[in-house]
DNA sequence: TTTTTTTATTTGCGCTTTGCAACTAAATTA
DNA sequence: TAATTTAGTTGCAAAGCGCAAATAAAAAAA
């Protein structure tokens, strides 16, 4: 049988590609995946700083410096600097970056209706639920890495 | 509140953050991202031939013929003429490939133990049945895809 | 059977992306 | 005021990518 981790990984897998499909059929000339993730991630917190994504996305800040530059001059993404810090540029998505960002989720509500179609009422509801579970998990998981790094049994 | 296309996305990144930790920490000199979801799905087809191994992981095949023989040259996979027909090269694990799979599947089996760690056996139960029930959907959302590509109302 | 077409895989090549090291500039600490 | 830390930017070299073209084997057409 199957265990969980193979099945999650398949899942994300399978679900990547989705995402890819989305960026290559949609906005492929306007955006990369990463960069549709840059700009999902900056409506999702709000107005963060370069740092504060580069880090939720598990990129390199120079390689996020770079998105950002590209995601500028497609004026997509706007910078500001913050009041507090004059170090750190708060990031903001343009009129052109929000429709951008429709379009993409546009397309991909499209796909995760196909996907869930096919579903029971309660299965979705189920699926759903277990979905925010997950995501609950997740997050405090990553959050305790840290301080229990050397805990972990990882290979040898 | 947030979208279910929010969820998976959120959850998906998240969970590819863990994976890739996986091939820094624990076999990085070994094998890159692509390679050990390489070996994975080596191992979970059987003796695939490359175009299928490719066409799954939604990698380009010149780039997959490129990456198979890195993994060959590290003594990782195995590839021997198909018999039936002797264009194609049927893939396989070696020992050591085996080995380096082994220790992956440690690795995140632990961090997906953490992750469901905190959840009840009732939670855990639906979560492993939901994505059992994510993953029939999208594959057979995924097979519907090509004869409905036209009926997509994707941006524009 | 011979020729043409299709299929599986490999290489050449240029382009993009990446991450490290080193740098600037602003804040914080000493 | 000097030293340290932090946020972000560039130079550079390496890695990865996909397209176009090549090879070689099978299948289809002639």
């Amino acid at each position: 049988m199957e265990s969980v981790r193979e099945k999650l990984q398949i899942f994300v897998r399978r679900f990547g590609l989705l995402s890819a499909s989305c960026c290559d059929e949609c906005c492929g000339e306007q955006v990369s995946m990463v960069q549709s993730h840059i700009l999902f991630e900056i409506r999702r917190v709000g107005n963060p700083s370069m740092q504060r994504v580069a880090e939720e996305l598990g990129i390199d800040v120079t390689t996020f410096s770079r998105q950002v530059k590209s995601l500028e001059s497609k004026a997509l993404v706007v910078r500001r600097v913050s009041p507090e810090d004059r170090r750190v540029s708060l990031l903001g998505l343009t009129d052109a970056g929000e429709r951008v960002l429709a379009q993409i989720d546009r397309y991909m509500a499209d796909k995760v209706e196909q996907i869930f179609s096919c579903m029971t009422p309660f299965e979705r509801e189920t699926v759903i639920r277990s979905l925010g579970l997950l995501n609950d998990a997740v997050s405090r998981a990553g959050c305790r890495c840290e301080p229990q790094e050397e805990k972990i049994a990882c290979c040898k």
